[in-house]
DNA sequence: TTGTAGGCGTTATCAC
DNA sequence: GTGATAACGCCTACAA
């Protein structure tokens, strides 16, 4: 076929001819020379010198094959929206997860089977292609426990940007929800709130589930101690209330779209509900539900009715911006995951991470309405 | 020292083992087959099921250094600025190539040294690290002529994203800045304005080059026939105006940065001067210096100057969203270098692409005023 | 149809 | 100090 590279790559051996010396010295005086061997001044010029009217440069992969180390970090990403919608993405995490894995000499490989919406992550095996690297980062709401058990249990490097507990043995990073959304809540009481409602997607992944209890969590200290209601449908009511009459309730989308309507949202209020909180997902579906159905029902926030985000809005509505919640440190968290994962392949065990999210205030709450409806 | 890696990673020659045939067989099972080589059915079988229970990936070093392909495509980019600075970065070309590569059952490597600003892209040798891919994929304003004329004559498959006409028989896929500049000017022209200056930055990358030459066509186009004026400082005057009175004057920023000030502006406009256009860099140095230098002159746009921006503003500048300029379809662009790229993998010579920019009317140019001063 | 042997370019281990 | 020699994992003649 293709000529063959051959001629154009001069290798070691050749500037070892050169410089009179043999193959062994070359790499010596080029490679590192790690075991620390001595090597005469002349020789070593001799053969610098002939490395460079060569102009030799090492092939990388003789290098990594040598080494048994190929210097590659996977990135593997099981994703429910499709990769290119912006709305999803890791591509914040990225940047940290680049700035650190360059600072520390490691490549990445960014496995697309991974995030083909449906046809690559479910594909059999198409997890296993991540052995391919040193070790691999994982990103996902949801994630298939079968193959990565197995991947676990193989000794494979895995670290996990998220909270990940269903695992045996998969290390993790991930934001502390719990505490954030906490926070918000907390917002919302102290602004004179006292019936919040919480619109979550209807699947179980650790995010939600953090962000439910944080939910809670704000509300029961609020409240001076019990929690909020249980799980509801769309039409389900309020869970019990607080000591101080703080109250919560929890609202799951069944659907992914259209849930919500303007009269829910009217009925809500008739029932005292002054303020609603919507998770952030990597659909942004809780809050653009939310959002929606507030906007038909002709009320404005943070005026009328207040409304905070358990994240950041998606990146498609940018002009939600100023919406009330927290920021989730994905640079960071990419960073924290990628030093994990070189911990991991250095045989040391990775300091757990949970980093904190830092509140927005945000210009979508305010104290509730005085007057009712 | 550290215990090797091993056992986690299996290799052909277990897979053999378990399949109880040779290594040779699982190799020809497993890789493409190109020979031709028929096998048993039943051989065949027993080697993938015992490649599967392995959980057996290809070393990618090992493939290349046999001359085999990985299925990767590299991607590399030699950037001014630092990586991890929101306001340069190829992200938005990635979202395209990821798909693009996704489609074709490519994975990605990211080469990270390649931004480490300075430390990665500099180091010799740095650029043969795309080796481990089958291609590579290019960015950046400016480029290491010398290691990429081997690449390229090593017949290494390369596609640069952006014009780059330095290195011969190096692929290239482009946006065409010339048309879309000269667009934003002939809007200008046609707004009223008579007197129009270019902001650029002191290099001549190719990006440059040709937004200046874009300026200096639409400037033509309006005024019937000859360009604009050459190139100045900060403190030159106007070029030769056009038949139609229409004229130009291209303005090098020498530093980076605080080159304008207010007097500059002032001085302009006393000249007759009512628009001014900056071009879009990684750095976005023209278009920050050109804002500030017009808003501490007290200037505002489009009442009292008109301002286009030959470009999208930088991402950390989301305000200037509504700038009049054009826009870059980078994720088109990531799309039609894979393109390119998987083109040269498999022998195609790749068509040229110079894609369309769109113009983006925005709201920060109108009519000149009608006063002077 | 399957196995044996050699090589790709480096690094690492020993003798010399 | 320096140089054979043996991996590293895979591919591909060529032999059986």
């Amino acid at each position: 076929m293709t000529e063959k590279k051959r001629r154009g790559r001069p290798r070691q051996a050749e500037v070892a001819r050169l410089a009179g010396v043999s193959q062994t010295t070359v790499s010596l005086v080029l490679g590192g020379n790690k075991q620390g061997i001595v090597i005469h001044e002349d020789t070593r010029r001799r053969v610098l010198e002939a490395a460079r009217t060569l102009g030799y440069v090492p092939d990388p992969a003789a290098r990594r094959l040598a080494a048994a180390q190929n210097n590659l970090l996977g990135v593997f990403s099981f994703t429910a929206t499709f990769p290119t919608d912006p709305a999803h993405s890791y591509y914040p995490f990225l940047v940290g997860v680049e700035r650190e894995a360059a600072a520390r000499g490691f490549d990445l490989v960014l496995f697309t089977g991974s995030s083909t919406g449906g046809a690559g992550a479910e594909a059999p095996g198409a997890l296993e292609r991540v052995r391919l690297a040193d070790g691999c980062l994982l990103f996902g709401r949801h994630v298939p426990t079968g193959p990565l058990r197995r991947l676990v249990e193989d000794g494979f490097p895995l670290v996990h940007v998220g909270r990940r507990d269903e695992v045996e043995g998969l290390t993790w990073v991930g934001a502390d929800y719990v505490a954030a959304s906490a926070e918000v809540v907390r917002h919302l009481v102290a602004a004179g709130h006292r019936r919040v409602v919480l619109v979550r997607e209807d699947d179980d992944a650790p995010a939600s589930t953090d962000r439910e209890a944080g939910f809670r969590q704000g509300l029961a200290a609020a409240a001076g101690g019990e929690g909020a209601g249980g799980d509801q449908g769309v039409e389900g009511d309020q869970g019990a209330g607080g000591e101080k009459g703080v109250e919560g309730a929890v609202v799951r989308l069944r659907a992914p779209a259209e849930e919500l309507t303007a009269d829910w949202v009217v009925a809500q209020r008739a029932a005292g509900v002054t303020a609603f909180v919507a998770e952030e997902t990597d659909t942004g579906a809780a809050w653009r539900a939310l959002r929606g159905a507030v906007a038909r029902a002709g009320l404005r926030a943070p005026d009328e009715v207040s409304l905070a985000l358990l994240g950041s809005p998606p990146p498609d509505l940018p002009a939600d911006g100023e919406a009330t919640g927290f920021d989730i440190p994905r640079a960071e968290l990419g960073a924290a995951a990628v030093r994990a994962l070189t911990d991991l392949l250095a045989g040391r065990r990775p300091g757990g991470t949970l980093a904190r999210c830092a509140f927005r205030p945000g210009s979508t709450t305010g104290p509730p309405p005085t007057a009712t409806t």
